[in-house]
DNA sequence: TGTACATCAGTGAACGCGCGTTCACTGATGTAC
DNA sequence: TGTACATCAGTGAACGCGCGTTCACTGATGTAC
C-alpha cells in the first residue's frame, strides 16, 4: 500500500498486467484517502499511477470495474486477516472472539475500504452497471464464512446453546458490522474500550455463557 | 415527500423562506431515489425544483448546506417516528421493543436517508466543510435518547441485569445499526424473518431474560 | 546474420458534458411622502 | 390619491474546471524469413 506517484518506465513486453495492478493499488489508495466512492474517477487514478488517462482502457472499461476490482481484493485480504487471526487457536470460543476480533479492527483500521464492501447498491451481484457480480462463494468462503465455522463449532464443543449456526452468525455479523460502522462514524460518541465492549456482546449473540 | 418537478411561479413577497423548503424537499427526493450523497449538486437541485441555479445561493452557500438541512430534517423525522410508536404504550419491555422495532423499520424503509444520518465524514460536530455542525442535543433529544431512556424504564422495572443504560443503550444501537445497515445493502442474504430475528438480539443485549 | 514486419504498451490532443460560481439584470410589490 | 423609490425574489448568460471518451499516433521489442 504504498500510493505515492512514482516515475514509471513502459513496462516490458509480456508485463503490461502490471499496469493493471498498479491501477488498482492506485485506486486502493484514492479510496483509503478520500473514502468516497466517487474519489475513483479514471483521471484520477491515471494521474496517480503516472500515465495518460487512456492507458486504462485496455485494463478496465469503467471506474466502476476499477472499483469492482478493490472490492474484490479487499474481501480477500479481510478473509485473511482473520484467518490469520484464529489460526494458531484451538480453543472454540477463543477462536470465536479473535475472529470477531480481527473482523472489527479490520473494519476500525480500514474504515473506507471496510465501508467500501458493504455500501448499498454494492451488493453481491447487484446492480453496480458494469463490475461482475460477486459470487456467494466470495463471501462465503471469507470472513462470513468462518465466523459460521466458528459458531459451528461452539455448539458441538457444547459451550454455545444456539440452535442454528447460519442465524446466529448473521446476529453476531450485524452486531461487528454495526459496531465498526458506527465507531468510524460516530468518533464522538462515548465509546466504552474495545475490550470491555464487544465480548459481552458477542457471548451473549453467541448465546455462550460468560 | 412529492419530488414533482412542478411549474411554480414567484413566491409573494415575505414568503422567500417557502424556497428554502422546496429546495431541502428536491434534495431529499434525489437522495432517496439516487442514494449517493454526490445525486445533490446545486443544478439538479434546481433543475428539480424549477428555478435557475443560482436562485439557490441566497438560500444555502453550497451543495453540501441543503444536504446537512435534510440531514437535520431527517434526524427529527426519525424521533418523531420512534416516538410515536412508544407513545400509547405502558409496558417497560413492550416499549423498548416497540421503540427499536420502529427505529429499524424506519431505516428499513428509508435506506438512503438513514445510511446518509450516520454516513462517515457525516457526523455530529465532524467533518463538513459547510453545514453547521449536529448539537449532542440533536442527538439525545432524539432517537438514541429515548432508547437510553427505554433501557432504563427496563432497569428500574427490574426486568433487565443491566448496570449501565446508556452502556446498554449503545449495544443495542450497534446492533439495530447493523440490522438496518446490512439487510438494506445485502438482500440477498438469507435474512430471517424479523419478528424472528431481532427480539431475541433485542432482549439479548438489553439483558432481559425471554 | 540481417531485416522487414507485427505487436505490445502505451501517448497527446481534442470533443462534449455537467458542474459550481459570478455578474448584471428584471419585474412585481410594498412603502414613504 | 398619486408617484417615486426600495426591496424582494428571482433570471439568463457566461466563465473555467474536471470528467469520460475518441482518435490517430509512437516507439520499443520480439519474430519470421
Amino acid at each position: 500500500m504504498t500510493g505515492e506517484t512514482t516515475a514509471r518506465g513502459r513496462n516490458p513486453r509480456g508485463a503490461g498486467g502490471r499496469l493493471r495492478d498498479d491501477i488498482v493499488a492506485a485506486a486502493r489508495d484514492l479510496l483509503v484517502e478520500q473514502g468516497h466512492e466517487t474519489a475513483v474517477t479514471l483521471r484520477g487514478v491515471a494521474r496517480r499511477v503516472g500515465i495518460a488517462a487512456p492507458s486504462i482502457y485496455p485494463h478496465f472499461d469503467s471506474p466502476e470495474a476499477i472499483v469492482q476490482a478493490v472490492v474484490v481484493e479487499t474481501f480477500h485480504t479481510l478473509g485473511s486477516y482473520v484467518s490469520d487471526a484464529i489460526g494458531r487457536l484451538d480453543d472454540p470460543r477463543e477462536r470465536l472472539l479473535a475472529g470477531c476480533r480481527a473482523y472489527i479492527t479490520f473494519g476500525i483500521e480500514n474504515p473506507n475500504l471496510y465501508g467500501l464492501l458493504f455500501s448499498r447498491n454494492r451488493q453481491l451481484g447487484g446492480q453496480s452497471p458494469e463490475g461482475r457480480p460477486l459470487s456467494e462463494e466470495d463471501l462465503r468462503g471469507g470472513a462470513f464464512g468462518l465466523l459460521v465455522g466458528g459458531v459451528d463449532d461452539c455448539i458441538r464443543a457444547g459451550i454455545s446453546s444456539a440452535t442454528s449456526a447460519p442465524a446466529t452468525a448473521i446476529d453476531i455479523w450485524v452486531a461487528m458490522h454495526g459496531i465498526v460502522s458506527l465507531r468510524g462514524a460516530q468518533y464522538q460518541m462515548p465509546w466504552p474500550p474495545r475490550d470491555v465492549m464487544e465480548p459481552p456482546i458477542l457471548l451473549a449473540l453467541a448465546r455462550i455463557q460468560p
